[in-house]
DNA sequence: CTAGAGGTACAACACCTGGTTGTGACCGCC
DNA sequence: GGCGGTCACAACCAGGTGTTGTACCTCTAG
């Protein structure tokens, strides 16, 4: 590709030998086999040069294209890089979309998403540099960040129930967490000592709930089928989370309120980073509302 | 790029491997080798396959898009392509805006665009199907079409004149095309029996005008130097051509009127091309309003 | 604790891709 | 018609890239 483009610029097969440190042989044979391999003729030979043909013409763009992707692709693993990578927990789940939106009022700021295994996982890079921003829920006191990490409570995301169609609560428009209480939520693949696992035991101790984190973890597909064919189990998820709806099942998702129990989400970074696009991001965050009538756990407070 | 993908996807160098009919020693010799040209460690290596590092992570929508526009490229020049390939007449010229224009209105129609050498090797390309259209002022009357091309007036482009500021005419509004009778209009690089060629020896016996087309053309550039250092050489271009106008120079753009000398842009299409797309084209041009006032050749009448 | 299964990496080797050098054919121009 | 400039072909050679065989690691079951 890159002879090709160098090729069609200059026109001539021997510049674009120079400009490659190669022969004019080498250039003659890469197109030849580059020609064999699409099938069509990209220049046509004349004595002052080689002249795109049509196909040739319509296939330059392209290969510039390519040549630019593989140019970001090399960029984006580049140390003294330019794109904003960010952690986001789950790319289903709200700060994601938190993501997405920040993308779209600032387009023009390279991002790359990546999402790590656990916290502890996410605070390790954050601090080597490795990722710029994590999405995360802080589990421990502003005062016991570890040194040279700042944290800003971004977004707190309620929770709601999702039930099948014969479930009590299927035609409710709403249910309150105390109401919860003797019956069976069930939440599979929550991992012990996570953020979501220890939000969740606080949650369940706060009303009296009782949250099944056994069995094994199969996805959200065949939780939501399960939780679809019974009228006694349900599940919680967050009210940003993109549940992929089987077609045909008739799942309801109700807002939990009085209190409202909302999952905190912070953004996490390293105070001495350097990288301009980081404060466009925590700008465009901004810090998360505390609306009254929601319950947080205690470490969030 | 494919057999990381692969290795990322799977999970497995063994599943990647299967994949791609090769050996797990040659999936792991490529990515060692990705991994060593790009200086960073691409997949954690554990006992029940291979995970993704936070730069894996990072890599990998890259290299998948890196894919997508290898794909892209190959399906420009594959005969049963889906690109509508339309040939425009310079990239600066009215056409190529035309063709911007459709491709913001319609941004899912993938588009080639070219640029032929001559009128000749349009109609060629445009018979062959090695294109799809063609916009060119066609200087034969409808009837005289070759058989099987269908052929559009889609565009009446209004001319302008081009003057230093020294010019008799930089200070005017408007200019009348018989009052520059005998003033001296350079526009070099007119090959005779071309198009263009062609519309200003017609224009030029219209109005009694002296268009000087002498003198080797070395591009837009030395043209408009010359024009703006010049009190007396004037040129013409299109209303809608972008010119690359150099830094400090003061050059003045002066509309014809009375009558308004329009260069009948068309578009060319083979009758029985199938392509879905060229009919949203062709719609999305419609057809050019007669305005009263211009002037064409008798051709394009 | 050990043996085995399942995973990746390393070593040795064969092959063929892809480079170089040397040369020929073709074209346009003086 | 020679000459300069262009690209293509042939021969050769090195090294990249595949294969096979094997070592090594880790997790798990007994």
């Amino acid at each position: 590709m890159r002879t090709f483009v160098a090729a069609a610029d200059t026109g001539r097969f021997q510049e674009a030998a120079d400009a490659l440190s190669i022969t004019q042989q080498a250039v003659s044979k890469r197109v030849a086999a580059l020609e064999r391999d699409l099938g069509v003729r990209l220049f046509t030979r004349t004595a002052r040069g080689a002249r795109l043909t049509i196909d040739g013409q319509a296939f330059l763009p392209h290969a510039r294209e390519l040549l630019r992707a593989e140019e970001r692709a090399a960029a984006s693993v580049r140390p003294g890089r330019r794109a904003l990578r960010v952690d986001v927990i789950g790319r289903r789940l709200a700060p994601a979309d938190l993501v997405r939106a920040f993308h779209r009022a600032h387009p023009e700021i390279e991002l790359d998403v990546v999402t790590l295994f656990d916290a502890d996982a996410a605070f390790a890079a954050v601090r080597s540099g490795t990722i710029d921003a994590s999405f995360r829920a802080v589990t421990l006191p502003a005062r016991e960040l570890p040194d040279g990490i700042a944290a800003l409570r971004v977004y707190d995301e309620p929770l709601q129930l999702v039930t099948g169609p014969r479930h009590v609560f299927a035609g409710a428009r709403s249910v309150r967490p105390g109401e919860l209480a003797g019956h069976r939520i069930w939440m599979p693949g929550l991992v012990a000592g996570t953020e979501w696992a220890t939000f969740y035991d606080d949650l369940a101790a706060a009303f009296g709930l009782t949250i099944e984190a056994t069995g094994p973890h199969f996805g959200t597909e065949p939780l939501l089928d399960t939780v679809a064919d019974s009228a006694t189990v349900a599940t919680f998820v967050g009210e940003g989370t993109r549940l992929v709806w089987p077609a045909g099942q008739d799942l309801r998702r109700i807002p939990v309120h009085d209190p409202t129990p909302v999952y905190p989400h912070s953004l996490l970074w390293r105070a001495d980073n350097p990288h301009p696009a980081l404060g466009a991001l925590r700008a465009h965050l901004g810090s998360a509302r505390r609306e009254v009538g929601t319950w947080t756990p205690q470490w969030a407070r």
